[in-house]
Parts: C-alpha cells; structure tokens; sequence
DNA sequence: CATTCCATGTAAATAGTTACATGATTTA
DNA sequence: TAAATCATGTAACTATTTACATGGAATG
C-alpha cells in the first residue's frame, strides 16, 4: 500500500499534473518505488476522492486538459503517520536469483549472456546514481532534509554495487564450472 | 511470470504435494520468489492444464485429499529455456527507503524505532542464511549443481549485508540530525 | 488544417493477497 | 467419536501491467 505515499511525497516535494508526476516516477521519487501513469492517474483519482489531496482550482476541468495537484492537510497527515507505521520488509522475490537456482536443475544454456547483460545494466544505475549524487550532494552542503534525502540515495547506490558485486562472483563461479555441467 | 518456473524448480528438486511445497517456499526456494497456497494451489491447476507438470497416478483424486506433481519433459524444457531468456531486471520498489524520503519532507516521528525493527528482522535473517551455508556448503564440498546453489544463497546473504549496513548508517544519520528537524 | 506531442483516461488481463470453506486423516 | 491437523480448494478483493482511446494545444 505505499503507491499514495509516493504520490503524497512527489506532490509534497511540488505540487504536480499527472503527467508531471509520471516523468518524476522515471527518474527521482521512481527509483524507489516504480509506477505507470495509469497507476498514477487512478490513485490520484482515489487520493482526490478520500480528501488527501485535491485539484488546483483552474478553469472547469475537462479530459485531455492539464490538472495539477497539491497536498491537503489530511494527506499530511497520513504520510507521517505511516513514516513511522509498523510493516515488515517484504520477503525477497527475485527473478535472476530463481533463475540461477533452476540453471543448477536444468542447465546454464544462455545464462551467462544474460547475467553480463545483467551487469551492464547494474553498472550503468550505478554510474547515473553516483552522478547524481556528486551534483546533488557535494561535500559541503549538509541541510538536514537533504542529508535524508542523501541517505536514500545511498542506499540505491549500495543496492547496485551488491548486485555488480554478486553478479562478477556469479559469471566468475559459471566460468569455473565443468564444461560438462554447463 | 516467474511463479510458475520456480514452482517447476521445486518440482525438479523434489516431486511433492501442494501443501509440501507450500512449507519450500516458506524457507529454501521461497527465500527468493515467497508464494502463499493458495497462490501455489492455482498455479498447479494451470501448469498440469498446459501439460507441464502432471499429477502422479493415485487413487481417484478427491478433495482434501493429498495429489503428488512431477515435471513432464515439456515442463523441464519451458524451464530450460526461461534460464537464458532476456528478461530486464525490476526497478527496485522499496517502501523503507520510499518512507526515509517521505520523512525528509513530513519528520521522522516512529521512523527510529521502525528502522530499529527492521535491522534486527534483517540480522536474524542473516544470522539464519548463514546458519545454512555452513551446514550446507562446507569448504570441502565443490559439486557442480551444489556450487550454484551456493552462489545463489550468497545473494541472500550479501543482500541481507546490505540491508543491515544501510540500516546501520541511516540510524546513525538520524541520529546527527538536529532535535528541530526530528 | 494536418500532424505531432501533451495530457488524461478506459478496458482488459494478469498477479498477488486475504478470508473463508470443506473433505480426509490422525490421535486422544 | 470428537477434536486437531493435514490438505485442497473457492471467492472476493487489491495491485500491477499492457494495450488502446481521445481530447487539447502547439507548430509548420
């Protein structure tokens, strides 16, 4: 249930269209939590609906015209309070990791392709995270929203040198392997 | 639509019942793609309909009572196939770090005690990951299919790895942060 | 005024979750 | 034989993905 969080931080952060908002959920607040524009426009439907947000008054709305957003104070609210709600991490559930794990049963026909395909794109998130944060983040800045904010984006960038790092290991360990079992 | 290769994956390793690979995917295969029964229960109907896995021949199947599945050679081959198929890897979709940004915006009210949670939950993880490394992989083993496997669980644990240093650094952060902006 | 791009939306299909129902087997 | 537990299943709901539809604004 964390798709209106997202939206709710996106319109905190600047009240947004929807389509605004979708092109922040492919760089930015999507990193850490992916969605379509059809998920964005149905939420904000529903956000709008149950109060939490609302339409900026402009001219009378109609399909196809631009709508933007903000934030009411029972959206607010809500959102800090599920900052600090209980919910457990949600289990592993990895396609990559299973698919290693059936190549053991059946065979490595063409995993190796795919895992340094694998590694190229885990290197290239990488270096656009580590861009972004030598611009966003230099040394000497240090506001205390920012340093959150920083804190988030290390731990994407954590995230991807584990899997450049597991992924070496892995074709490393494959290379190793009897002709044989391959 | 990975549901169904890791339930083949399961049926390779070991012919079973519904409910017996049910408890597999409470620990073993499980720790990489989760499932619940009734999830498992659905998908067997379909993989046994498209003749990939077939129930072994019993008594009249009845309700309530306990149906064995193998994989059928077409099963084994679809998952053959699946290991070296181009599939992109998911965006990351994490509702801990989407909750640290929304706290950069909204306070940190309960975040403290709800990372504090979690890193132990990600401790005990490890802690357990670990525990079967060293009672499965022991230093001498190096078969082939065993060696994959063990790289597989290594994913586990390096990510598990992760979760506990980042946990670590965004307490530690919190903790830096001025009383004002908590 | 035709084309292109901006912007919002509908519909249908697939995947995952939660709650509950029911038959079979074991055991006190 | 009643209760517990094993085992399979149905139903309803929520979330996500994919494909397509349509109106508005800008531009050559």
């Amino acid at each position: 249930m964390s798709l209106p969080h997202a939206i709710l931080t996106a319109l905190l952060e600047k009240p947004s269209s929807g389509l605004e908002l979708t092109r922040r959920f492919d760089r930015s607040i999507g990193y850490f939590w992916s969605a379509t524009h059809q998920q964005i426009y149905r939420e904000l439907g529903k956000l709008e609906e149950s109060g939490l947000i609302r339409a900026l008054p402009a001219a009378q709305p109609a399909r196809g015209k631009r709508k933007e957003y903000e934030v009411l104070p029972a959206g607010r609210t809500e959102l800090a309070g599920w900052v600090g709600r209980t919910e457990d991490p949600k289990p592993i559930r990895d396609a990559l990791l299973l698919r290693m794990r059936a190549a053991a049963v059946v065979g490595t026909q063409g995993l190796e392709a795919e895992l340094r395909r694998h590694l190229d794109l885990h290197r290239r998130q990488l270096a656009e995270y580590e861009d972004i944060e030598q611009r966003h983040f230099p040394p000497e800045r240090d506001a205390a929203e920012d340093r959150l904010r920083h804190v988030v984006l290390r731990g994407g960038i954590e995230l991807e040198r584990f899997w450049t790092g597991w992924l070496t290991e892995a074709l490393d360990e494959l290379g190793r392997l009897p002709l044989a079992s391959r």
